[in-house]
RNA sequence: CGGGCUGUAGCGCAGCUUGGCAGCGCGCCUGCUUUGGGAGCAGGAGGUCGCCGGUUCAAAUCCGGCCAGCCCGACCA
């Protein structure tokens, strides 16, 4: 490609509405055009990328036996019915209608289809299964966010397996695992896996690729000593007990005006340490209420509440229901004496003593709280967020929280879906057997956005080899004919080398190529100029080290085929 | 869904308080000079001031409604 002759509207300020670095360097770079919140056009370079993503992607789930699909975007809703998730779905799910009125669902992902395909394999002879496709998802985000990160369109790798047994499950969970960290890694990425909440998706065991960035939207619990990971919604932390004081043999009720909140009894006289007092949190779960107790220095984490529960239709109760269920307002609520409600408590109460909490009168608390004794029917649960220092809960040692971007995401499924819509083949023994499934998945857009995020610096994008829009860019320093054709012999050759190559041969001052090159971030730099030309030389600069150096014009092939192709493969 | 901010030329912004010719920088076009790190000079093109309505002799500017984009939060009492 001749870049004169091609569309790469650099733009020279960041643009206005984008803040996540990847946002602004894909912008700015020419790579991507926004259309409207969360949807993005790709431009000819960002499509270039993309096109090498999912080639790599591809590369490595047909690595470990994938076929590859293509599936419908449209789908009929009563599919989606059978399996429940109009509804559980239902906020991000979104529908058209054709001219006859029928609705369709624009498929979010392709569990459904995938298993309807599925649904005409007849024997365990023919498993296991493992089958994907590269589409085009469609999801109501209720917040697009940060460019390419999150948004209402986009496309996805996602893999389906299927099998007879959890067994087998396991080792294709196994192997996508492991292609995932390969896939990652040749993205240029440092990735690292978490267990995770398996959210909408359902199943019972999940595991998500992330990769630290201060643009994610997941926070993650990681332990560098021993390499303990999870996400925040699934991370727990080993805790110094704490030594309670028997207390009185029953709880006294004491006036607290104006205590409102945790802090505020710390500080009152006669208060309690943030970590002797029981924060009492009311929550409607399915429609019912619940009472939530942690220790009082210790936050909920809802997607905790929601797995424990087995619920995913949690809210925090109104002002208004919270008092007509306890007959006080937040700020002076307990679950001493509460009968006839859910109550379930975080397992850092468990043996404790002599606590504080509110009494369910307003500005008043009580004091002498023996959880097991003083409140009844107590559920346990893992109900509160881990926090950075804490130590891990595998090897003790200070575990640190961090922002990450969820770059790929891995479930064992179980047999739901396939139960619901009828998969099932005939087993060894004669009899029908639900098909055991396995998802996961892959957005291609989010991946070249987190690349961005994990590979840049001041002046612009440092693409890695394997997925740089072009492995070298040609840059004609002086406009003259000799130069000029020089340079055009050298990215001819270089072309038919099997580089991928773009010819800056643009009638602008050589500044402007250098750092329209180093903003769109390709690796190569070959700099022609009558000054080198003179010696015989061009000068190829490397964009991640910054490093250049003068090579003869013969053997500038064999140079850069020695440094890109041993870059190419990835690790 | 709640809160905050923002909509003026392709991009970045000023003008709005106090109503009165729609501006600046970059980019773009033409010419000349220049050419190893975002050139200089001269000339030029380009705008429904987000949309609808109201007030007024007069609205980018004041008032009302709507739409769109960005950021934060998702009610931790």
């Amino acid at each position: 490609m001749r870049w004169s002759q091609a569309h790469i509207p650099t733009l020279r300020d960041d643009p206005s509405d984008a803040e996540a670095i990847s946002h602004r360097l894909l912008v700015r770079g020419g790579f991507i055009r926004q259309l409207m919140a969360g949807s993005y056009s790709m431009l000819p370079l960002g499509v270039r990328v993309r096109a090498k993503v999912m080639g790599i992607i591809r590369d490595e789930i047909d690595a470990i036996g994938g076929q590859e699909f293509l599936l419908p975007e449209l789908h009929p809703r009563d599919i989606w019915e059978r399996t429940g998730r109009t509804e559980t779905m239902a906020d991000i799910l979104l529908t058209v209608q054709d001219h006859r009125g029928t609705e369709l669902v624009l498929g979010p992902t392709h569990e459904e289809i995938f298993t309807t395909v599925a649904t005409e394999l007849t024997s365990y002879r023919q498993l296991p299964q493992l089958w994907y496709h590269i589409q085009t998802k469609f999801r109501d985000e209720p917040r697009p966010r940060s460019g390419l990160l999150r948004v209402k369109e986009f496309t996805m790798k996602d893999s389906y397996t299927f099998d007879v047994d959890e067994a087998g499950l396991d080792q294709q969970f196994d192997n996508h695992y492991d292609a995932y960290r390969r896939i990652f890694s040749r993205l240029g990425m440092e990735s690292i896996a978490v267990k995770a909440s398996s959210g909408a998706m359902g199943g019972k065991e999940s595991v998500e690729s992330m990769v630290a960035s201060p643009a994610g939207e997941d926070d993650v619990a990681h332990c560098s000593n021993c390499g303990y990971a999870a996400n925040v919604e699934k991370a727990t932390s080993r805790l110094d007990p704490i030594d309670d004081d028997e207390g009185p043999t029953s709880p006294v009720q004491f006036a607290t005006p104006g205590v409102k909140t945790i802090r505020d009894l710390v500080e009152f006289d006669g208060g309690a340490d943030a970590n002797r007092q029981i924060k009492t949190l009311v929550y409607i779960v399915s429609e019912l209420p619940v009472l939530v107790i942690l220790r009082g220095d210790h936050d909920l984490i809802e997607q905790k509440l929601m797995d424990g529960t087995g619920s995913i239709d949690v809210r925090p109760a109104h002002g208004d229901e919270i008092r007509d269920l306890l007959g006080a307002d937040a700020g002076s609520l307990g679950a001493v004496g509460v009968s006839g409600m859910r109550i379930v408590a975080d397992h850092a109460l468990a043996g404790r003593k002599n606590m504080t909490t509110g009494a369910n009168v307003d500005g008043h608390h009580i004091r002498g709280v023996d959880v097991e004794r003083d409140i009844d029917g107590i559920e346990w649960l893992d109900l509160r967020i881990v926090k950075s220092g804490e130590p891990c809960p595998e090897c003790g040692e200070p575990l640190a929280v961090f922002r990450a971007i969820e770059v790929g995401h891995i479930f064992k499924l179980g047999t739901v879906h396939a139960a619901a819509l009828g998969a099932s083949v005939v087993g060894a023994a004669g009899k029908e057997v639900t098909l055991v499934m396995g998802s996961y998945g892959i957005g291609v857009e989010r991946n070249m956005a987190a690349c961005v995020e994990a590979n840049h610096d001041d002046r612009g994008i440092v693409w890695p080899v394997s997925i740089a829009p072009y492995e070298v860019v040609v840059t004609v320093v002086k406009m003259d004919d000799d130069t000029l054709r020089a340079a055009a012999d050298i990215y001819e050759s270089l072309i038919a080398s099997g580089l991928d190559v773009i010819l800056d041969d643009r009638d602008a001052r050589p500044g402007v190529k250098f750092t329209d090159a180093e903003l769109i971030g390709i690796p190569y730099r070959v700099t022609v100029g009558p000054r080198g030309l003179a010696e015989g030389v061009v000068e190829v600069a490397e964009r991640r080290t910054s490093e250049a150096i003068d090579v003869p014009v013969a053997d500038v092939i064999s140079h850069l085929m020695d440094s890109v192709v041993s870059q190419r493969p990835g690790i």
